[in-house]
DNA sequence: ATCCTAGGTAGACGCTTGTTTACTTGCAAC
DNA sequence: GTTGCAAGTAAACAAGCGTCTACCTAGGAT
């Protein structure tokens, strides 16, 4: 609603050389992607409608498939914008699975998550939006990933830290964050490390049947 | 499709005493529930119509919302006869992570999933359905669990649980089974016990600044 | 002052949704 | 056989969806 950041059309003293005119394309189409990517993040792909998207951007109906083609082209262009998840993955192997963890309870703390946790597990209806889905998943969270992995299974194991990041959404989206932020969040990063760590280490060597059964923990 | 197992009505040799009618409203009603709660969870709440549920049950649209007042109404029946996870949780608390690790691997294998895992995700989009939702995870995932942990945080403890559980639907349903079948199946049970393990287990005490990274493994 | 182009608008299109209403029909009791 | 009632049906309802077409209009170039 009301009072946007980027409202910030040259007042009545512009300088004059950037001065930004009352029809401006380029704003208005600023004006729907932000829209678009707010709203996709906090409903999904299918909670949002392209007339939501177009009121909260205070633009018309028929811009967003003038400018973006489909609604589900926007869509792929929101999630092609969104990248937090990126720079947390890149980095040293050996924190990866702190790093991880601490993203995650830095989602919790801060209100607005940000858009891409809350979208991923809502949109995958229309198969079209499934492949945009995949395709972004693919390339910025299990990709880069693997990347970093040594040993076998690399995709196995990728695939299960993949598991806690897109669960965040759901559980959060309906339990609330109260819960999780009452508790101690040196804790909670502590206990992600581990089941971030236990998804993504590479594999023992198990000559004799070793007993793996509970490894962090002793009973208390 | 085709070829219900329970279509059994009385054969032309029927015993007579319990012959089902052509007109059988009790049968009618348990084809639709049983539609529904196939569709709902392969397709969540929002991508299942109910023209849909009524055609695969080979009854009328009408009778839908005749026998069950309402699409929301007849998701929550299908959740409350969904329970599969109740006898998982139940047990002693000790084994409960390999528990869940060993229900969260059945899944991978056999082909048709159970229908919770992949209802929870895409089915809060109205606020009636949410309530639904939330009722019946609080009731059949996160208060037994608690009813399970000691120590403090219990809550959070179970929420990090959820978030393995739930995220397991979005993973499966956008990046296939294969890539989780390839691996070694006793591998990820062990994985993902240890990932269950590292949500649940009762905290350490923490005197000294502890080094507690990548408690599970060392490089290789 | 006029023209022209691009930004923006209103409204309708065809379709699908959940739900309801009026109707028909099978079947058992009398 | 006739009647009554519940099971089942067909069709329409109003609302919402994404998309598209025809139409205005602001504002710089001429």
């Amino acid at each position: 609603m009301g009072m946007r950041v980027e409202d910030e059309r040259a007042g009545p003293a512009g300088a004059g050389a950037d001065r930004r005119p009352k029809r401006d394309r380029e704003a208005t189409e600023r004006r729907i992607l932000e829209a678009a990517r707010d709203l996709f993040g906090e409903h999904g792909y299918d909670g949002v409608t392209v007339r939501m998207i177009a009121a909260r951007a205070e633009a018309n109906v028929a811009l967003v498939n003038r400018y973006f083609g489909s609604k589900a082209a926007l869509f792929g262009e929101v999630l092609a914008g969104e990248s937090v998840i990126r720079g947390v993955i890149a980095g040293d192997p050996e924190g990866l699975p702190r790093r991880l963890a601490e993203h995650f309870v830095r989602q919790i703390d801060q209100r607005p998550v940000t858009a891409m946790s809350r979208m991923l597990d809502r949109s995958a209806g229309h198969p079209e939006v499934k492949e945009i889905l995949l395709r972004y998943l693919e390339e910025v969270i299990v990709q880069p990933m693997i990347a970093q992995l040594e040993g076998p299974d690399a995709r196995a194991r990728a695939l299960l830290a993949s598991t806690i990041i897109m669960g965040g959404g759901p559980v959060r989206r309906l339990f609330g964050l109260e819960d999780l932020r009452a508790a101690d969040p040196a804790e909670v990063t502590d206990r992600l490390t581990a089941m971030f760590t236990a998804a993504l280490a590479p594999p023992v060597r198990r000559e004799a049947p070793v007993h793996r059964e509970a490894p962090v923990r002793r009973e208390a």
